[in-house]
Order: structure tokens, then sequence, then C-alpha cells
DNA sequence: CGCAAGATTGAATAGCCTCAACGTTTGTGG
DNA sequence: CCACAAACGTTGAGGCTATTCAATCTTGCG
């Protein structure tokens, strides 16, 4: 039932509870943390490192929640290099606005997904059969809402890495990364302390940023012997949280309310 | 009625015409090019060059749609430079989520901008009276669904700006840009040929692509000598589209279908 | 016509990238 | 459980893209 993976030591349960916790962390909904969702019908699938979740053109049929691991959304250019535009952590829904305009509607005249989700490490995905969310849709308007208001947070989070990559120094850009994922972390549960297990490679971190890996790597080298973070054994920790924000000129505003 | 602009030149009409032909254009909605639509009671107003639209913080009450010139959302970083995260052209919808999410919601709940519209250039904003337009999309669930299109375009968009900015040369990135302002101009039939009235300055095309405005300039001076582009008096000729799409990577797919 | 905003140019520098080698961890099969 | 290979991380050197500063030219507009 539960899905096992490397975020049980930090408090990782199943799929139907951290979706629950998920939506119901949105001012949106406090009401969507409920039995409702929590009995959802899931689907649970697993996928390997570097394997497919949703291909470019796809029109995935149904929602998604990513319930352990971490999910990239990547672009090819034509020189070969991936650009990272989005990481779905643990607790987040995927392509809700996709679903939404594609639910009950005929083949051809879907959406299409314009870019590949992909397991940028082992993980678990749990779908929502479609019959039994749009019944939830009907009888609980709210959690629509929910799912609205954590769609909305993920286009500001996309602005945020826009303004880093586009403005922001190399240093500045992976401090500020860091703060988020914290936050979007500790907002599912899946911090202790300042510490939370971040499986990505330095190679995400970079593909994301807009930075080469070698220079990821010395920024991270620096970082740590400003004794800003800690980061071994895919466990990171922001050591000063206080002055790694400062550093990063970040503000968890865009990230929803606390 | 008309609103009186730049482009009057390139065949713009009135607001509701405006947005009627940008709804139809999207592959959900033929249907929505209808006279319900071009009738639906707008509020103009009109900004001078620099004025915001809406601020950061703000709870737009209404949908909106340019109607002439550009609005631009905008982010500040810390040492006062300034990204441009997206354009809004004439027929763009903007902040149909927000207003999705917010309409007949209290004060306090209400979801917020992370960000500030300002006018990049004079520019003319249709709004439309929230409560009519309630009556209409409770009547044509079509134009909803045209909306949420047109929304699921802009983040495309977004998505293919972060991949230029994080892993284009500034040539590609400029060029790019070029290409996309073409066809989404194109779209609302404010083109003449490859050729489009285009109100934006350097600084503007440096700051929503990551690059200083020196270095745009030089790009565009070699852009200019490569005839790939020709651009005075505020008027963008693309010379050679092929080969100025194969030079800057760009597919058109993403912006939807032709 | 004159001022202010925008565009252009040059020179020097900084930040980041590439290439290439080497060390270290992880995972897997024996 | 150990040994090995492959993936990942680290380090150095050199070069190129893009930046900054500063000056000059041009254009739009009152």
């Amino acid at each position: 039932m539960a899905a096992r993976g490397e975020n049980e030591a930090f408090g990782l349960s199943d799929g139907g509870h951290l979706l629950a916790r998920r939506l119901s962390s949105s001012r949106a909904c406090p009401a969507a943390d409920s039995e409702a969702v929590r009995q959802l019908p899931l689907t649970l699938r697993t996928y390997g490192r570097d394997q497919v979740v949703a291909r470019l053109g796809d029109a995935p049929p149904d929602l998604s929640v990513v319930v352990d691991g971490i999910v990239g959304r990547t672009k090819m250019t034509r020189g070969g290099k991936r650009q990272i535009v989005g990481f779905l952590l643990p607790g987040d829904v995927f392509d809700w606005p996709l679903f939404r305009v594609n639910a009950g509607l005929g083949g051809s005249g879907k959406v299409r997904l314009d870019h590949t989700l992909c397991a940028l490490t082992r993980c678990t995905v749990a779908s929502v059969r479609t019959g039994s969310l749009l019944d939830l849709m009907a009888e609980r308007p709210d959690i629509v809402r929910a799912f609205e208001v954590q769609s909305l947070i993920e286009q500001s989070v996309a602005r945020e890495w826009l303004v880093s990559v586009g403005s922001r120094p190399a240093a500045e850009r992976v401090a500020h990364l860091f703060c988020e994922l914290y936050h979007r972390m500790k907002a599912v549960g899946l911090t202790r302390g300042s510490s939370f297990h971040l499986p990505l490679r330095q190679s995400h971190i970079s593909e994301s940023q807009g930075l080469s890996l070698v220079h990821t790597n010395r920024v991270l080298q620096r970082m740590r012997a400003d004794e800003l973070i800690a980061l071994s054994a895919r466990t990171l920790t922001l050591l000063q949280i206080e002055r790694l924000e400062a550093f990063a000129d970040f503000s968890s505003a865009y990230l929803g309310p606390a």
C-alpha cells in the first residue's frame, strides 16, 4: 500500500495521505484534507532513473501525483542540451490544467504536452482514476480550487526560475533553488529541522539553472566553504537559512502563504 | 469605440472583435468567434509608458485583454535589475487563472499577483465586467475552454523562454523571441507579410532574455548584417523566416496548432 | 530647434564554459 | 560481503561570451 522510498525516514506516507496533506496546505482549502481525498482510488507506478513519465506530444488521460522521488519537466535544445524547466516533488500534482482542459474530450482536439516528464530519480507516481476524480470534483468544488491554487503556485515558481536564470549570478541561482526546495519540501512535511533528502545530481541542478556542470560544482564547494549549506549522501542541510535566503534574494511569499 | 493606436495600419480593430478573433484562433473553440464575445461590455483604459497596470500583491477583480501596445510581466531583483517574464501582446487575455480562482470569493482569501504588470509602451487595456463574463461562461462552456487553452499556451511560452535563457546563446535567444512574436502577432492578424509593428525598446528585449543592453545591441547589428532581420522605426521584418527559425531552433508547435 | 531618451561604439574585465584528467561513491554481480 | 565497473564528483588550465563603464551619435518629441 504505502510507497516505500528514500523519504520514509523523512516521514513520507502513502499517496492518498500525501495528496491530502499537500492540498490542505494551500490556502485554498483546509477542508481538502479529508477522507474523500485520502480515499481516491490511486494507481501506483514506479519509474527507474531517466525513464519517461510522459512524452512531448502526449495528452495524458489522467491526473497524477508524485509520491516519491523527483520528476523533471524537460526540454531538449538543438545542440542536444537538456533544460529542466520544473521539478515535481513528492506531493506535487502534475498537469492539472491539461487534465481540466482535456477531461471529457475527444482524441484529436486534446491539448498535448509541449515537453517531456522524466524521472530524475527512481520514483513512484500515483494516478487518479478520471472517473472518480470527476465525481469528487462535482461533489467538492473546494478541491477544484485547491488544484488550481497549486497550479498557480507552480507558475509562480517558473517565473522565479526565469528571474534567477536571467538575472542572478550562479551562486545566487543555486542558493535560491535550495531555498525554494526547502520550503516546498517543508510544506509536505519532508524536512527534519533544516535538512531534507535531495536525490538530485549536480547535473540536474546545472540543467535547471542554466549552468555548466563544472561551474555548478565550484559554486557548491564555495557554498560549503562559506558554511551556507552541507550537502552529502543526498541530504541537503541549510546551515544558516536566514543568511542563505538573504544571499539568494529569496522570499517565500510566492510559494503561497505559510 | 475602437481603440486607436499604432497598430491601426496593421489592421487592429476594436477590443471585442480582437478578443473574439484571438479566442477563435485557438483550436479550442472556433465558435468563440461569436457575437456573444464581441458584445461583451468592455471598459477601456489607457496607460502611458512605464505605468503600472497591476501591482505585485494585487488581486485584480476582473479579466482584461490587451487591445493595443505591449504589457510586460516584470519582477525586480535585489540588485534593482528588472526581469521581464512575459510579454502580453494585443489580443492577449491576462490572468484568466487568477480570475477563475478568485471569482466569487471574499477579499482575504484571494490569490495575489506575484509580479507586476507594467505597460512597456503606451497601451490600451479592456476589462470585462465580471458579472457579464460569468454569465457568458455559464452559457457557453466552450468559451471557458478557449480561455484555458490560451492560458496553457502562455505557460508553454514561459517554458520556452526558460529554455532560451538557460540554454541558448544570445543571438539565438533574440532570434527565437522574434520568431515567437511574429507567430503570435500573426495569430491576431497584426502582421503584413513578414513585417509587424514592434514597439519594444532594446532594453525590453535585453530584460526579457537575460542579456545586457549593450550585448543585445551588438546581437541585433549582427542579425541585420546577416540579413536575417530588418528593424527600424519600430517595425520588425523577418527577412528570411525559414533561415531565422532554423538559426533560432524555433518550432511553432508550442504556440498551438496553426 | 533643442533636449532627453534611445541606440551605437570601444576597451577592458569578469564570469562562466570547455576540455581533460583524476578521485570517489554507488550499485551490482560474483 | 567483497571486488569491480560505471556513474558521479572534483580539480586545473585556458579561452570565449557576455558584462561593465563610458563616451558618442541619433532619433523622437515638445
